[in-house]
DNA sequence: CATGAATGAGTTTTCATTCAT
DNA sequence: AATGAATGAAAACTCATTCAT
């Protein structure tokens, strides 16, 4: 039951500003930009968001979660640790090129946002954690400190994308996912 | 060979700024806080840069080309692409643990300045990249794309930083380089 | 005689308007807040007033008056100026106490707008000044200026309920007021 | 020893300021409006006051506080309440008629922020009611709620200042004086 | 070298008011 | 009557930069 039926004002604006955010940052990004990308006066801006403030977090709120369920939703659709990391990877690719602005805004512009978060709300980072601190237990992953082995997989899936951005990589994720996928594999179980 | 034996007033605004850049970003950080950290007045501090700009980029470009620069020696010291990425990624390690603040500011505050640096100045993107592509060709390093090569291994390195700025892991890098040369290797070795 | 049986909105929207200029003032109170402490949307307030201003003059103007003839309507059932003066200052004292915001709305949020008033109007500075006029006049009262008299008259009566509403006097007006009625006489009768 | 040698910008500023907020409110004077009545740009302004908020208070407290030490200053160089109050009337009176604009915004404008003053700092209200409460003390003045016969007393002093604001007095308080004074003593004393 | 006052454009935000539904 | 989206002007405030001293 979406809230309206069509593309409506707030959904356009938060569209509109999660492009900019990525293109010039939030700080270089003024309420007036937003409302001349959706085409109403500022004023009308505050109709739909609080403040600026609140749009940066609701755009990144509602969209990070939601990533985060997908990806929980992929995890468990597997039963391996090493199939339920493959599933996320392919997750976070497809979410990518289906939407890279997006993507980078959640990831990148934003991602220092996360321990904002209200404890305990699903987000990516926790989501790969505990499919990764689940496979040092049942042994399928050798012991080591999870929070490390984390950040490393974060980091063989992410920093692509931002040599996809600067153009050092061709724009498709999906066609790296195999290789991104054993290479997180190969990190992750080299110890 | 620092310009002078005591921290002249440039050296100290340059610090300075570096330290606010990370802590709030570059365009929160207004030039009177910067001169307010520096106890000069605003005024002042254009005697010394000639816009906030140019501090920036002054900041950024001596202290990158200078990091690209060691990482270069440390790699020509060695005579293979395994050690001297090995020797690289120490180098990495070292130069966040001497001082974290320029480092995430160069790795991660400016990293999108990385091409507006004249073509074929050194940077630590390139010089990790030379040694894989070397790699490649000797056949140390298994065939693919350099750049996603170069990505992985830049992810393994720096993701593990934002996680030390966020708190999920403790602050020295050192502590865990070794298993950083190894994933490193593993990321880039398994195709 | 009012209107309707039950409040209808327009007199909910003048009583709300009333008490928030009494608590922030005229022009800290946004027609916002008026809306939303009737439970009504800002376009239906301007159903019931023309503009914030119409709504600031319709709330002075009509209670002014209506408080005027109420004096008046006092003075003419006594005989002399000094019971006419008494049974005024008790009409002042009972307002105040029956509904202590619409009071201080009027005398003090609003008072300024007093030579606002179509010339002849009824008003409580006219009304007192006239007994006091007449009082000199029958030698009830020394001869002297009858609106410095007015103003200290006023004074009397009007100062103690600044007091009150800071938190320097006890609520009650008509608890002082046989006392404000006796200081009043001896003010304007010593000459 | 004054700050600066000749009426430098923040002194024009206060100044400024004190007569729009007397003429047109504090709310409805813009910091615009007080920028160009001294004809420095907006942003000027704030070099010498932190906030719109800030410029109120500082012009209030200094001058409040100067005032009450006048006041308390007359007092203490007399003898008896009766004469300890005529001075202190006198006083307020030459302090309108000295600089009109500058006694009501301290006694109209802002009274009202008389309850901001940390506590035991000196204000008019307490160096009447200090004088009062002995006077009733040494038998002076009758037994009675010295809040009251504070309150009456700023009343027959103050409310002739409003009168002469809207013209239904001639300016001069000083002229009017005596008469108040003795308005005022026989308010007190008859209870 | 350094200061501190000044500027003008820009920021986020609020507001009274209008109008299609 | 009532709503809620929209507007445009104006509010308070910030900022990079300049310049006389």
């Amino acid at each position: 039951m979406p809230r309206h039926r069509f593309p409506n004002t707030r959904d356009r604006i938060e569209r509109a500003a999660i492009e900019l955010f990525v293109e010039k940052g939030v700080d270089a990004t003024s309420v007036r930009d937003v409302a001349r990308a959706v085409d109403i006066s500022e004023g009308a801006l505050y109709r739909h968001f609080d403040s600026k403030d609140a749009l940066v977090w609701e755009a990144f709120e509602r969209n990070y979660v939601a990533f985060a369920s997908r990806l929980e939703t992929l995890a468990a659709a597997e039963t391996t640790a090493r199939t339920k990391l493959a599933a996320m990877i392919r997750g976070f690719c497809a979410a990518h090129d289906e939407d890279p602005a997006l993507f980078r805004f959640l990831l990148f512009v934003q991602h220092g946002q996360l321990n904002k978060l209200a404890p305990g709300t699903p987000n990516p980072v926790d989501a790969v954690r505990a499919v990764i601190a689940g496979g040092i237990v049942t042994t399928e992953i050798p012991p080591q400190d999870p929070d490390l082995a984390t950040a490393m997989l974060f980091g063989v899936v992410l920093q692509p994308v931002t040599f996809v951005a600067y153009g050092r990589l061709s724009s498709s994720l999906t066609s790296m996912c195999d290789r991104l996928i054993a290479a997180s594999w190969a990190a992750v179980s080299t110890v």
